[in-house]
DNA sequence: ATAGTTAGCGTATTTTTTACGTTAACTTTG
DNA sequence: CAAAGTTAACGTAAAAAATACGCTAACTAT
C-alpha cells in the first residue's frame, strides 16, 4: 500500500475510448469495476479502461500502459482527444470510495486526459479482452458508467465521426483483407446513416490505397465481391503531402 | 507565500494561445517573464498566458483568470485543445529556477491544458495588454518562449487553421463592420495562402449570416467597398442545425 | 427452376470549385 | 485635370465532385 502511495500520481489519470468493429457494428471496450455496496456485498458496475497515472509517467505511456494492464491489449495507437478536469467529475460517493479502497488515498480531484484508439477484433484480442473483465459493448447499448465516463465515450464518438470525415478510419479498424460492402457498413455504423452502395462504391474507390486483392468471397448467398486490402505506405505517404500544407 | 502554497496545485497549468488580426496579420498574445540570470542581473524573456491552477479551480475558469490578470482581457472565449504532460517539459533550468521564485515550491512536472481564442484586437483591449507586460506579436515573428511554449503556439496553429475549414472564424476576429477585404485577408493570413478574390467573394456571399451594411469605405484610393457585419443570431441556428447530426 | 440477395458497372443531373474577363469608383501623380 | 494605379463587384465558361438512380451478374436457399 505505501508503495502505491509512493508511485501514484493521485491528480492526473488517462481513459481510453476503444472503438471496435465487428458483424456491422461498431463497438467499444469497457471493463468490470467491482465494489462493496452498503451492506458490504460484492457488487460490479463498469468503466472505460483508465487509470490514475505514476509520479513521472508520461501521459501518452500511462494510457498504452493502462490498456495492456486493463485488457491485455498492447501496440495500440492511443491519441489524445480532450480533457475533463472538473473539480466535481468525482463526487459520487460510489465512486470516491472505489478510489479509496483501491488505491489507499482520499482522491477528490482528478484531470483525465482522454485517449481513443481504434482497433480491429481479431480472435486473439477479443480473447486477451474477456479474460481481464474487458468486454466490447455495442455502441447503442453502453451501460451506466463510472465517474464522468459516459460523457468521455459521447466525446469519443464525436471526435471519431469528426476525423473520419478526413481520414479512412478503415485501416484501423478492419480485418487485413474486406469487401467494399464491409468498409460501407463501418461508415454507416460510425455516422449512423445509410449511405447509396453505388456511390460509395464509386468515391472509396478513386483512393489509390485501395488495392483489390485477386480473391472473393466465398459461401454468400449472393454474387461474391472481391476482397481488397489497404496499402498503409501510399495512404501515409499521402497524408504527409497533406499534412504538409497545414505547417 | 505560505498562501500560495496552500491553494496552488502545483500539478496542473493552463497556457493560452489567444490569436488576434490586425493590419492584415495575425498576431498572438504573449507575455514577458522576469527573472535572474547567472550574474544576479534582471532579464526578460517571453511566454504565453498561463499559470498554474489554484486547487480545487475548474480548468476553463483558470484558464479565463489567468488571462484576465495577465493581460486584463476578460470575456474570451477560450477553447482547450490540447494538453501536454510529457514529464520533461519543464526541465531548463532557467524555467526551474523561475518557477522555483514565482511559486516558492520545487515544481519539475506540470500537465498543462492548452486553450486558443480568438479576440479582435480593439483600441481598448491592446491598451490594457500592454499596460501588463503583454504583446501582440506576428505570427512570424514569435521570439524564442519558456517552456515549450513554442509547441503548444505551433499546435494552437495548426489547430486555428483546421477549425478555419469547419467555421467562419471571422466573427471573433474581424471588428464589428468589415469588409469583404478584409475578411480574405484574414484567411489568408491564417492559412498562409492567397485566395482568387472573385471566388473567394462569391464563396463567402452564399452564407446568410453575412449581412450587407448601407455603409461604404471612405478615403481609400480606390473603389470603395462596402461594409459587413455578422449576424450572430443567423450562424449559431445554423451551426446547431448542423451538430445536430453529429450526436 | 425460381426467387432473393448483393456485387459491380454505368448514366444523367445537379452542385461546387476553379480560372479568369470586365467594368466601376475612388485617389494619387505629373 | 487627365492619366495611371488600385481594389470592388459582377459575370461567364469549364472542370470536378456529389447525388440519384437503372441494370445485369453471380451466387445460395427453397
Amino acid at each position: 500500500m505505501y508503495e502505491t502511495v509512493r508511485t501514484i500520481n493521485p491528480h492526473l489519470s488517462v481513459d481510453c475510448v476503444i472503438f471496435g468493429f465487428s458483424k456491422s457494428q461498431l463497438k467499444i471496450l469497457i471493463i468490470e469495476r467491482e465494489y462493496k455496496n452498503e451492506y458490504g456485498e460484492y457488487e460490479t458496475d463498469y468503466k472505460l479502461p483508465g487509470d490514475l497515472i505514476h509520479i513521472n509517467e508520461d501521459l501518452d505511456k500511462a494510457a498504452s500502459r493502462t490498456l495492456k494492464e486493463l485488457t491485455g491489449l498492447s501496440n495500440i495507437f492511443l491519441k489524445p482527444f480532450a480533457l475533463f478536469g472538473q473539480p466535481d467529475r468525482i463526487s459520487r460517493k460510489i465512486d470516491v470510495d472505489w478510489l479509496h479502497t483501491t488505491t489507499g488515498m482520499k482522491i477528490m480531484r482528478v484531470v483525465t486526459a482522454a485517449y481513443y484508439a481504434l482497433i480491429n477484433i481479431s480472435e486473439s484480442k477479443s480473447e486477451f479482452a474477456v479474460k481481464n473483465n474487458a468486454h466490447w459493448i455495442d455502441m447503442n447499448k453502453v451501460p451506466p458508467l463510472a465517474f464522468d465516463h459516459e460523457e468521455i465515450f459521447r466525446q469519443g464518438l464525436n471526435h471519431l465521426r469528426q476525423i473520419l470525415r478526413i481520414e479512412p478510419i478503415g485501416i484501423e479498424l478492419l480485418p487485413e483483407k474486406f469487401t467494399i460492402r464491409e468498409l460501407q457498413s463501418l461508415y454507416e455504423a460510425i455516422l449512423g446513416i445509410e449511405l447509396d452502395n453505388r456511390n460509395f462504391r464509386k468515391k472509396v474507390l478513386k483512393s489509390s490505397y485501395l488495392i483489390q486483392l485477386n480473391e472473393k468471397q466465398t459461401g454468400v448467398a449472393h454474387k461474391p465481391a472481391y476482397y481488397y486490402r489497404f496499402d498503409r505506405n501510399i495512404y501515409e505517404a499521402l497524408k504527409k503531402e497533406n499534412l504538409g500544407f497545414s505547417f
